[in-house]
RNA sequence: GUCCCUAUCGUCUAGCCUGGCCUAGGACACCGCCCUUUCACGGCGGCGACACGAGUUCAAAUCUCGUUGGGGACGCCA
């Protein structure tokens, strides 16, 4: 018992160069879309370290591109991380810091480590590929400047100039020819409405913004290997020091989908309902799914900070996700398929039923056995004349006669028999469920038209007291997050 | 095409840097038994892996080279 409780609670690796009190993590979503598993994953790992070296945590929205930026977004990362509970000591937002970035490219302008290029985006595409510098790059520092002025002042459209870092056009690392470090977006920003059309690009803003924000240590995951090297140089072009960099892989769950490239379509079509269809892994959805967000970081501390390409079945996750959900979820019954047992010498019993086997104190419900109950289909198929089984929780019955509309059974004692049949059952006064029991979106790549399987079934009333947003477990059916409950109550199935 | 990262049970991961303690440990899944008024949780046991090929060494999962596979970058996205 020990030594699994102790596996359990593996820990994430020490943090290289931490000292106590110094750690500065951060969270640096951008408001572009909903947050998922992956950002919830990068983001308990920042908070993980803030915490355990006494340090802080800044979330940090990188809203520097108004095109993607959306002010909803904003909230729902604090949501997110919120419902994570990951704490933050201090929120920014990139966006606020355009004057200093103006600052800081207006002295690279004049040092002549910037330059103004009014290629093609296409050419400045091709041109790294082959390594090839433009004229722009010759441009001396006084015109740069002036351009630069006349950019502001509106005399250039979006897309015909761009700002870039005069580096080294042959550079083995293609992300430091001479890349873009600034860009014209006439476009309004949700929080600085119309006041900048100037916007720097991710690794001038990121590079510079770690520096101010004091990041002791930038943890996040390696699709950013290749531009760390352009953002220590960005920095040494000022003199300022070199945050620690851990990085780890980005990781898929298998058949599910992150990107919004792959998720807008699905969501335009039809096929699933929304950023918080159950089957995705957004913060939303998994919620939604009855995932609860200590399995999540259980997760994290499972996969650490591998730098392989984990592609995790949704089965780690819901395994873990039983484990520590089964003491806080009220067991229920629920049949689907409902077949007539008719107890042909029924007198009304009493049934007491706890609301969990292991904590008393959860307490119990009573129902009324007369001469009628129904047990799921499944359960009826299995039995026949003969049979002896028991109505969990109220006496043994056997099986007189069985036709395909209802099994006729006489009472055949109250004696527990610990190895028999057990089956649950509800009477006439139930509420109508639907059950969603989720499954991958994806097999190997193809769209799973079975993704989604809904069955209707009958719960016993005492489902009705049950608070939406519950967890519960339907006895030999699994645990579902309840989702509405009215005069129907939804059930999203764990699985 | 060029550059970077990576390769351990079905899946995820520990070990690799500092070679011997590894007949390779754990988690999830699966199978069996036990517990049990659930096919839940829990307990015990089982199945199950060092991608391949050379090399270095008394000794290699661990070091070197190559092959193959996987991921990423080469954006006026982040």
């Amino acid at each position: 018992m020990e030594s699994a409780k102790e596996s359990h609670e593996k820990k994430l690796p020490s943090l290289v160069g931490a000292k106590m009190g110094k750690v500065v993590t951060r969270l640096p979503p951008e408001p572009s879309g909903y947050p998922h598993i992956g950002h919830a994953y990068a983001g308990f790992i920042n908070w993980y370290y803030a915490r355990k070296y006494k340090g802080q945590l800044i979330l940090r929205f990188e809203d520097t591109n108004p095109r993607n930026v959306h002010e909803e977004y904003y909230e729902a990362f604090k949501d997110g991380y919120q419902w994570m509970d990951i704490e933050w000591d201090k929120e920014l937002k990139v966006s606020d810091d355009l004057p200093y970035f103006y600052e800081k490219a207006r002295e690279l302008l004049n040092r002549g480590e910037a330059y103004f290029c009014s290629c093609e985006a296409d050419d400045i595409k091709a041109s790294r590929r082959t390594g090839t510098a433009c004229s722009h790059r010759q441009t001396k520092s006084e015109d740069n400047l002036e351009i630069w002025d006349k950019i502001i002042d509106g005399n250039y459209a979006e897309g015909e100039i761009v700002c870039r870092l005069r580096i080294d056009m042959t550079h083995p690392n293609a992300v430091m020819r001479d890349p873009n470090i600034f860009r014209i977006i006439d476009y309004p920003h949700p929080i600085q409405k119309e006041k900048y059309r100037l916007w720097p690009t991710y690794d001038f803003a990121n590079a510079l913004e770690d520096h101010r924000n004091g990041i002791s240590h930038v943890l996040r995951s390696n699709e950013f290997a290749t531009r760390g090297e352009l953002q220590a140089y960005i920095r040494d072009l000022f003199g300022f020091p070199q945050p620690l960099i851990q990085e780890w892989s980005r990781f898929a769950i298998e058949g599910s989908p992150v990107s919004k490239r792959k998720i807008r379509p699905l969501i335009e079509s039809g096929f699933i309902s929304g950023w918080d269809d159950i089957r995705l892994t957004t913060l939303l959805a998994l919620r939604r799914r009855g995932i609860i967000p200590e399995t999540i970081k259980e997760m994290t501390r499972e996969v650490g900070l591998s730098v392989a390409q984990p592609v995790l079945d949704w089965s780690v996750l819901i395994g873990i996700n039983r484990r520590l959900v089964d003491p806080i979820a009220s067991r229920y019954y629920c049949v689907t398929s409902p077949v007539p047992v008719i107890i042909e010498d029924g007198k009304p019993t009493k049934a007491i039923i706890p609301f969990h086997p292991d904590f008393a104190e959860r307490g119990t419900r009573t129902v009324t056995v007369e001469d009628r109950v129904f047990i799921d289909g499944q359960d009826a198929a299995r039995l026949k004349k003969g049979d002896i089984f028991r109505l969990k929780h109220v006496f043994n019955l056997r099986v007189e006669k069985k036709t395909v509309k209802a099994i006729s059974c006489v009472f055949a004692g109250d004696e527990l028999d610990q190895a028999g049949l057990k089956i649950q059952w509800v009477t006439d006064d139930t509420v109508p469920v639907e059950l969603r029991i989720p499954n991958v979106l994806f097999i190997k790549g193809e769209l799973n038209s079975d993704s989604l399987q809904i069955i209707e079934g009958r719960g016993e009333a005492a489902i009705k007291d049950v608070k939406p947003e519950s967890i519960i477990q339907l006895e030999r059916k699994g645990f579902g997050f309840v989702d509405e409950n009215g005069e129907k109550v939804n059930i999203n199935m764990t699985e």
